[in-house]
DNA sequence: CTGTTAGCGCTTTCAA
DNA sequence: TTGAAAGCGCTAACAG
């Protein structure tokens, strides 16, 4: 019994075993048609007993440029809505036998464009990513291309899954206002995004006055920005004579911390405040009451962002956004939409005293 | 102004415009010092001229064997503690050029395994592991070595960070004790395990019983994992005369499980109840009440973890378990241990009618 | 200090 | 149906 496991083997170890060139084998091994069964088998049985573990990844990204990895950049691992996404993307690319590269900048934008260019040296064949920052990074030549999973419309991107939050936020506000509620607050960056807009549009179009509590768009990293909501919440929250009777913000994770605080402040929720999140993650689930949110079907965008990111790595893929993805302009945008889900965290306003 | 921007510059298209070989480019840029300063200076010029990005990773992972990626295999993503420990590997893996691919497996075994494959074959560096698992994916010839991160000793691994619960639970569960808890169950896998141990310990010294409530061994994916938990936990809070008065959650997430369902049966936290959990993620701190927990540092956790990867890939680190890490056995083996934090989601337990 | 050469493992013409 | 040869971009001897 030779040693032959000295070296991880390649193609030419084969071949010298099986007595052919090490094209044959990479013909065999690739499934190209013009090999003879008999060569094939046994360069096939060669390979197994070897342990051969498949060509390796550099050579052929050094020869055929495709590198079989795709980058991943999200703004805030910690964030389960980021998460869930990340695990999803990742799932998917792994049965198309993607690798990729999960980096959360955690709200830094100088990170943000250092992730990228890591990702452009790295060769990744494409990038998919959660923030519009690194467009700018992404934009030089010989950069990889791009999706985007965003609730905003931005141009510049090869590809697209736009969550379409518009119509399910004004339809949850529109119904908090159908409850009684009158004052509703929204806890959000500004008044500017769509999570905003479509909120804002309901308390209009209802005759009433949008109410923002705003925390900045400067770059926190998560636990500063974290804190500095906690504060303009606590304060908010501190003059009982003049509370809203319901808030909206912008995510779960926020809504987690006004529920918090509501109750650390004496308000009983949704009693005395009805709180509604955004992104329906697990953790709605985990706490009490169960929070309310604005569902989307982050399964789903994030199968079809990893597929977008396939096709554009040349793979192909002819439904990206499948099961119920709605195709946008061409193949390569789709649209998925939010629909509230309401739980135990919101209820009518207690009557006027 | 002649057009070179059409492919991506190489060292060669460098060599060609400084008018020296492209030997002389790669040394320049990578800092050896036998370049005459001139040239060096010139090469830079046209490097960033060109807008050169760096060497080509593959080429160099081919040449040298070393691709500058690690693996990650976590048990699922969505735990909060495994989202805080991969930010933390990657954000520390990011800082010394390296790039990682991390993977969940969901706690599905076979999954795991073909994680571990994926790895091997995209050729990484080493790889860093929560799960025991894929070891046996690794055992092969030609795997990259694995840190494992951990509570439990498992041997077989070229690296480690042990994660030393058992101090900071004892310490934990007789505090409760103290307390005056006597009846304190452990939600968790099963009798095995260093968290359980050393709550089976600390009630046995106090000539209490232990009482589990174990959901099993079985690889359950994180959604029925966890419906399954909360079967469990709500079955045992149906009997309101034989509750106990505490309750140590395997880790913080089931922890939230038992919260939750301890309110809905009506039961009040930490009145009626104690609960303590594990790991004190970030979630610890957004619930009402605020969650008692067993502090690990999963930053420096994750940081010691990455450096060992690291060094495991030939990076030259010194203390990677700097700075409170205590060395194991060797540079490679690093101990972090737990301590409780004490919330709002423990008091001692209402005085016996 | 600088250049020449070889080769990492693979795919892909181009011939046979 | 098979093989020979070239070359992806780089680093690392080895000469000069």
């Amino acid at each position: 019994m030779t040693d032959e496991h000295r070296e991880k083997p390649t193609i030419y170890t084969i071949a010298k075993l099986a007595g052919v060139s090490h094209t044959t084998v990479s013909r065999a091994l690739n499934g190209h048609p013009k090999v003879s069964a008999a060569q094939r088998r046994k360069i096939e049985a060669i390979a197994t007993r070897l342990g051969y573990a498949g060509p390796n990844r550099h050579a052929i990204a050094l020869r055929t440029k495709r590198s079989q990895m795709v980058g991943v950049l999200l703004m805030d691992l910690v964030n389960p809505y980021n998460s869930e996404l990340a695990r999803e993307i990742e799932s998917e690319l792994r049965t198309y036998g993607f690798t990729c590269m999960v980096s959360s900048c955690d709200g830094d934008g100088r990170e943000a464009q250092d992730i990228a260019h890591l990702f452009v040296d790295a060769g990744v064949d494409a990038v998919i990513t959660n923030v519009a920052e690194p467009l700018a990074a992404l934009e030089t030549e010989h950069a990889p291309p791009a999706v985007l999973v965003s609730d905003a419309r931005i141009e510049g991107f090869a590809a697209s899954v736009h969550i379409n939050v518009f119509e399910g936020t004004y339809q949850a506000v529109s119904h908090l206002i159908e409850m009684g509620h009158r004052r509703i607050a929204h806890l959000g960056a500004g008044a500017h995004g769509e999570r905003y807009r479509a909120y804002a549009q309901a308390m209009r179009d209802a005759g009433l006055q949008e109410e923002l509590w705003a925390y900045g768009d400067r770059a926190w990293r998560r636990e500063a920005l974290q804190e500095r909501v906690e504060a303009i919440v606590r304060e908010r929250l501190q003059d009982r004579r003049s509370l809203p009777t319901a808030i909206v913000a912008h995510d779960d994770f926020m809504a987690l911390s006004v529920l918090q605080i509501a109750r650390e402040a004496g308000l009983s929720v949704p009693q005395d405040l009805s709180i509604l999140g955004h992104d329906d993650t697990l953790v709605t689930q985990l706490v009490t009451p169960r929070l309310s949110s604005i569902s989307i079907p982050i399964k789903r965008i994030g199968r079809a962002a990893a597929r977008l990111a396939l096709r554009l790595s040349g793979v192909e893929i002819d439904h990206p956004g499948e099961p119920t993805g709605k195709p946008g302009a061409g193949l390569d945008h789709w649209e998925f939409s939010a629909v509230p889900t309401w739980r135990e965290s919101t209820a009518p306003p207690r009557p006027a005293h």
